[in-house]
DNA sequence: TGGGCATTAATTGTATACAATCCAAGGGGA
DNA sequence: TCCCCTTGGATTGTATACAATTAATGCCCA
């Protein structure tokens, strides 16, 4: 099913690409590792190229390399989920408010054939690809505010958030339905830029009170059963 | 002088944290080549390491590489100008607000160390050094806010924000002074979060507004002009 | 004389061979 | 029986050899 081309030789951005989905979609979780032959085998690219996606994503922060011990699936520490969410409210909101000036018929309609597919795969049980698309959409919104910085930190931050849902999420099941994308988009179509400032404010805080971010345990057991798998 | 220590081997950080110093320092100018050769040869290592330092700095944004041609010192346009000087808007007046309420006496007395280093560079007149200084100093506070996190981001959009100064910076030589450090350092010395936010977004638009980014040329002559060197 | 094409040198991209490191399993001694 | 040390296999780190691509030079022909 999903087959991976062997015909033209694949490139480190598509080993990269493939790896970030996984991640995303929680098929590899933190503190999977991944070993150099074994991705090279699968993706048939010598260790260099794998080494190179290995890096990008451990530049983004979805891998930690641990010297002459490889690469791992992150597992970001409380405070790291801390600071991921405190970031993103630094930077959605703004974000959102320049957008909701800037949004075409085009990206309106974007927007809703993309919140159609979130709810389609939820209501699939789909729950991992649901998290991936629901994180596209908030890097749709720093597409539509034309910033490309902010969109690539974003970028990274989406990944990270990916992570600490895996690790903190309370309710493991249910991934929280909610119409906030849906209210974000009427936001943006009325260009209300106010509006959409505050929704994604009070999402990003609605997703942030779903995190079990309690207590600090840090240890234990936590590394060998991440190895287990 | 500088002469590179040959005896242990040079790893990729260390080619990185050099050759990323002479960027900051404008003595490795937007546009300038870095031929993967050349780089081994000088700090004694094969092309596997310093291929893994570009990378490196290309994620910062330091560098742009292009395929098969190879790793060039990035040059901003004025699109991505603006948008490091909003994205730092956003980041860092909250983040000095945060770093009030933590500072130590020793954050203070490593700040005035600081500051004084600044003006005693561009005493000797070395505007580089004091344009990199100037960037240390703002990735400090937010080492005191203890947000490791945006601390990472505004590493790299401080080092856009010099890539930024060297195309578009109105005058020349002279190197704003002010006192805008100093009066950061008083208001985190009394924990006045307030105060220490509104500096730094006045201090930020105080640089912003010393840019020159009216016109959007981007073209004619500039790219010859910067394979000339 | 000037433009286009082919050949060649220079440079980057990829694969592979080898070196260094880590980790676990096994053996010996107390 | 338990602990420590040694040893071997597995895995990552680095260097180098080779392939692919680019860019420039010079040649030919109009």
């Amino acid at each position: 099913m999903s087959s991976i081309t062997k015909t033209r030789s694949t490139t480190a951005e598509e080993i990269t690409a493939q790896l970030t989905e996984a991640v995303h979609e929680h098929r590899l979780k933190p503190g999977a590792k991944l070993r150099e032959d074994e991705v090279s085998d699968v993706f048939g690219v010598s260790r260099t190229v794998v080494r190179q996606a290995l890096r990008a994503m451990a530049f983004e922060g979805l891998l930690t390399i641990e010297k002459n011990r490889g690469a791992f699936v992150s597992k970001p520490t409380l405070k790291e989920a801390h600071e991921v969410f405190q970031a993103r409210a630094l930077l959605e909101p703004s974000t959102a408010r320049a957008a909701a000036e800037r949004t075409t018929p085009d990206d309106i309609e974007l927007l809703e054939r993309h919140i159609k597919e979130e709810h389609e795969t939820l209501d699939r049980d789909q729950p991992g690809l649901a998290l991936k698309l629901s994180g596209d959409f908030h890097l749709e919104i720093a597409r539509i505010a034309d910033q490309q910085t902010i969109e690539q930190f974003l970028k990274q931050l989406v990944s990270r958030s990916s992570l600490v849902i895996a690790l903190y999420w309370k309710r493991r099941n249910a991934l929280c339905e909610s119409n906030a994308h849906h209210a974000l988009v009427d936001a943006l179509r009325s260009h209300d830029g106010s509006a959409a400032e505050d929704l994604m404010k009070g999402h990003l805080l609605d997703i942030y009170s779903q995190l079990d971010l309690r207590e600090y345990d840090e240890g234990s057991t936590s590394l060998k059963e991440a190895l287990r798998k």
